[in-house]
Order: structure tokens, then C-alpha cells, then sequence
DNA sequence: CCGTATCCGATCCGATACTG
DNA sequence: CAGTATCGGATCGGATACGG
């Protein structure tokens, strides 16, 4: 996704935010610490290295998450969260409950853990 | 866009709350009071009937707005937000924040009114 | 380990025409 | 006024291969 030069209205933003497949999931995994790429590839089934990429780019240019590189071989990164990110974690735990009334309200309390923590694993 | 039988994870059913393009403005504009079909499509510019309806439509399976229409013509159809709205409303206005936040920062104040209700209009 | 590039099917959404 | 149906271009996202 191109970021727009130009938004004349706050929430066409917050859609270009989360409008994609894998970021409030992102968002929700970065909540208590910083990841490396791997530690997130690996916590998020089913996403493929292109679009964790892409999606941490996203989140990046919207100023939700940061990231800290090391030189050198291996590569080392680590993502965390901004404090504009810590905001819109507010958000996606807002819509999480909500997800989980849903999910109970379908009978499908059999995936949920304790804390709806539970995305594809 | 089918609402899937089943889910694994809150935080999927989360994204297709939101995923639509015209679905955070439209909660948006249901905050005060219930709002017919044509104050809705004459308050979102650029929206078309289709989408309005078919987001309406998805917000409604979702639990997160209801209607009431009375029979016989003219037809009339109120929709508002159910109380599981009001909480995505929240969420809603928590990222909205951070919109706002965002244009500020990239010099775009002069499409911002008081409250950062300007959605194309 | 982290990031980029490309190909291609699936989905989204705008335009348009039509109905009760 | 409220809602449905269809077509077609644009965008999204999965698979895969490659590079620093």
C-alpha cells in the first residue's frame, strides 16, 4: 500500500492503519515487549515473510511501531511498539473483547484461552 | 464479503469488523443518534448505495448496528448503534485520535474542524 | 536473519442499471 | 426511499525465488 501525501479526514487514516490482514494481530503481539522479526514470524501462523514485512513497513510509516537494527552478521532486529502504537493497542484490545463476545456468542469458546490470546495457535 | 462459520481468534473477526473501506466512519456517524438510510448516504461523501448498504449490512452480522424499518412507502429505515456498537465507537474514537495526531504532524490541520469530524465533508 | 521482487489468483469497490 | 445485481479495473495477499 502507498501512503497517501494527503488525508483531509482522521479516520481515512485510521483505515489505511488497519486495514490490513495482519495488523491488529501485529499491534496485539507487540504489547508486553519488543520482538525480533523471527520471534513474530513465528508467534503468527500463517503469515508469510512478505507480508509480515510489509505490514511492520506500514505500521512503521504510520509511526505505530519502531524498530532497532544491529549491524552485522546475523542480523538482528527488534520491533516495539510507539507510544502511538501503545494508543492504538488500546483500540485493538477494545475490538478484541468484542471479538471474544462474538466468538462466545457463536459457541466457539473451545478456541478461546483465557485471555483470547489466541490467534491461529 | 461472506462472514466466515467459524472463527479461531477474536482479533479475525476483529479485522472483518473493520476491514471495509466506509465501516470506522460509519460507526462514526451513528454516534449521537439513529440516522435513516439517506442521512447516512448524504453525510458520506463519496460513498456509493452499494457500499452503503453492504457495509451496513456486514456491521449489522456482526451485532455492531441494528435497523428499524417501518413497512409501506415512502420506505423508512433507521439505523443505529446497538450497544456492542457503542463499544467499537470507542475504539473507533481512540484511533481517531491518533489520526488526528497524524495529520497534525504532517501539516494538514487546515482539514481538521474542533473534533476531527470532517470525513470528506 | 532480515528484506526485496515478481507472478498471479482472489477480493474489493466504483459505476451503472433496475426493483418493490 | 431502501435495496439488489452485474461488470470490470484496482488492490490485496499467498507462493516462490533471490540478495545483503
Amino acid at each position: 500500500m502507498k501512503i497517501r501525501d494527503e488525508y483531509t479526514c482522521p479516520l481515512e487514516i485510521v483505515h489505511d492503519i488497519i486495514k490490513g490482514k495482519w495488523k491488529t494481530i501485529i499491534v496485539f503481539k507487540l504489547r508486553q515487549c519488543n520482538k525480533t522479526f523471527s520471534d513474530l514470524e513465528h508467534s503468527i501462523d500463517g503469515i508469510s515473510q512478505k507480508m509480515l514485512i510489509q505490514q511492520l513497513k506500514e505500521l512503521r510509516e504510520f509511526g505505530i511501531v519502531d524498530k532497532i537494527s544491529s549491524t552485522g552478521y546475523p542480523l538482528h532486529t527488534e520491533y516495539f511498539l510507539t507510544s502511538r502504537g501503545k494508543k492504538m493497542l488500546q483500540a485493538v484490545e477494545i475490538m478484541q473483547e468484542i471479538g471474544i463476545e462474538y466468538m462466545l456468542e457463536h459457541g466457539q469458546q473451545e478456541f478461546l484461552d483465557n485471555k483470547g490470546i489466541c490467534y491461529n495457535k
